[in-house]
DNA sequence: TTTTATGGAAAGTTGAAATTTTCCTAAATC
DNA sequence: GATTTAGGAAAATTTCAACTTTCCATAAAA
């Protein structure tokens, strides 16, 4: 056996400072930056190119439009959205104890500054970047919503709750949850949601879904 | 008693057409449309004077700037956002009824494209704009909150139900009903939800909330 | 040394829109 | 008629930011 040696063959200039992947990296951690705080359309490239410091030429060479530097941006952070929860480490749990652990991860990805900032920025954006929206349905919305009704269905057919429709009930579930702070914090009415504040709102979530509230 | 006639004591010059109000209620029509088909920074000026039929030099005397005609065209339809249900028509209902009307109305509210498109753009534009989402939040959010939590403090005096935060409940309960369709058309998901659509979902909604789901 | 390549700094270039101005005609009063 | 005001059409101006290009110092191979 013989082990090929890695071909040093340097070519004939300068050689890069780094991999283009790297600065393409270092450019893209500078761009989420601006783009979550002002948006897409106040964002500018000079300051992205500044704050990641690499000139625009740069830039350009690697992103050849500001578009393109958006929906790679989204695209990487949507792609780390996952629910905080193995499905396995709810299975030895009781119905309560399990869902208030699920609705607890929910909150906690749903209800973070970095989530809500960069779901206003897709729906801001959906209408000039459909196709950045639909991955955004898919893959952070959907794909949460999947978990949990694998799990609510998991439930059903031991018959520890009763429900006819999955899907529709964890919709309701994930509302009850998250809407109303998610969207105080999103126009600016709220500042950052507490872990206790998460958690108590997922106890109280938990309780309500699985009993209600009428006085029979 | 002697009415005074209006002097019609006419200044000098050509008159005008129409009064000032006139003309800005024809261009706030004119903006809400194309604000909201296009977003704020898409639309143009010239486009909006153009389909109110008035110049622009005519749009600038009115609306010194672009930020101020989008303002009054949001605040004017903020205004508008009233649920459809007269509180004492609950009145007579019981208490699974009374639930039910309360959230079609809700639902019809919150569903229709109308008030998802300036859902959109409020959230959109709460950076450059944040007396907007602060006026959207209080008008539009608080206000119709109130009445469904005053109609249900109403019903745990008459110990039809037990709640012990009745503003947390009707959060979840707002959650439940129109988190999920609305966040599927704002990201163009979804076409309009249908009436029936939001009938059904709000008897479920009823259900769940009033009952729970576990099997006890 | 000469050749080749990298990438920063900074000065263009371009294009789209917002905002202003000019010019002009109509409709009133004096 | 002379003077004044309203308001349209459209050209001019301004602004702003994306995108390009130029110039240059530097590093490495040949």
């Amino acid at each position: 056996m013989e082990m090929q040696l890695k071909p040093i063959k340097r070519p004939r200039g300068r050689p890069q400072v780094r991999s283009d992947d790297e600065t393409r990296s270092v450019l893209i951690d500078a761009a989420n930056e601006q783009f979550k705080k002002a948006g897409y359309a106040s964002t500018n490239i000079n300051s992205i190119a500044q704050m990641a410091g690499v000139s625009t030429k740069t830039l350009y060479r690697l992103f050849p439009t500001k578009g393109d530097l958006f929906s790679e941006v989204v695209e990487r952070r949507i792609g780390s959205f996952l629910i905080g929860v193995d499905e396995h480490s709810l299975e030895g749990l009781e119905l309560r104890d399990g869902l208030e652990r699920l609705l607890i991860a929910y909150g906690r990805l749903t209800l973070s500054l970095d989530t809500i900032a960069i779901t206003r920025l897709v729906i801001s954006e959906s209408e000039r970047f459909p196709e950045l929206a639909t991955v955004f349905f898919q893959k952070a919305i959907t794909r949460t919503s999947r978990a949990m009704e694998r799990w609510l269905s998991a439930q059903r057919d031991k018959k520890a709750i009763a429900l006819d429709d999955v899907a529709i009930a964890t919709g309701m579930l994930r509302g009850m949850m998250t809407m109303e702070p998610q969207r105080a914090v999103m126009l600016g009415q709220l500042g950052e949601i507490s872990d206790d504040e998460i958690v108590s709102r997922a106890r109280r979530c938990c309780e309500l879904f699985l009993n209600g509230c009428a006085n029979i």
